[in-house]
DNA sequence: ATACATGCAAAACATTTGCATAAGA
DNA sequence: TCTTATGCAAATGTTTTGCATGTAT
């Protein structure tokens, strides 16, 4: 995944810009979420991170969690079930589906939320910077069970 | 609120149907839900809860709000802070319009949500049952400043 | 009378924080 | 070397659970 090495080293140079330090725990995190297109709890991560770094603790995992946050490369997306879960691919604000009964996200396109979000400006005259947009629904695989 | 008292019968009924009981406890956290338009979390339904009904427990908030989510009257909505809140007005969840500088929150009228909720339906497969939806941004009163 | 609900306190989780030590620059 | 990051453990905050007592039916 070419894009994706690329989208790494950027952010290892904004790291790196802010005086923060490029650890090695710190690049295993920043793969583990480049490199997954699901959206993987703390927990989930740590997990992954331990299999090739057994020495890292949890807490180093959320720090670095609210670190890449802070500055915008990853989405902390909230759940109605206690712990939250992130999104590593697409940063920027956008619709998240989640199926209530077997807890699946899924990033939907729609083409209609950019002409939503300029329906809101013209009837409010607000200036929009930016939104959050869950559905909560059942997935075509449960609805069959 | 006479439709908000029908519902509230509805639901009493629903209740004893399933053997459970109505106590004043009970009562008193379902007009909360019912009568408020926002989407309180569990400890501010408490503190209304405490206001008339001193001797409640945090522990009977919980378990009631459990069991109004199991029989699909009220919803859990996820947030990125940590406190989960619900939403009593289930049937039409609406969204929020919030000024990030003067916390002003408003309720926008949007036509294109009903359509967005369609596409989402038909893209995904997935049987919306509720939503949650926050536009960040400034006001124009606040712009001017 | 007899379940079921309440309220307390303790437990179970998820997350944050303080601090001594380890390690990047 | 000098500062920042790590990892541990303790603290915080939220939600759940067990159990004796209270109470709706």
């Amino acid at each position: 995944m070419p894009e994706s090495r690329d989208r790494l080293d950027s952010i290892l140079t904004m790291l790196r810009a802010r005086g923060c330090r490029i650890t090695p725990q710190r690049i295993a995190i920043l793969t583990i979420f480049l490199g997954s297109c699901d959206h993987p709890s703390v927990e989930q991560v740590y997990q992954q991170v331990k299999a090739n770094f057994p020495t890292t603790s949890l807490a180093t995992v959320y720090k670095t969690v609210h670190l890449l946050k802070d500055i915008g490369e990853i989405l902390e997306i909230g759940t109605p079930e206690g712990r939250n879960r992130f999104d590593g691919i697409n940063p920027h604000p956008h619709p998240h589906l989640i199926c209530t009964r077997c807890k699946t996200i899924i990033d939907p396109e729609l083409s209609l939320l950019s002409k939503l979000t300029a329906e809101v400006e013209a009837s409010s005259g607000f200036r929009v910077t930016s939104h959050q947009l869950n559905f909560y629904g059942i997935c075509p695989f449960c609805q069959k069970k």
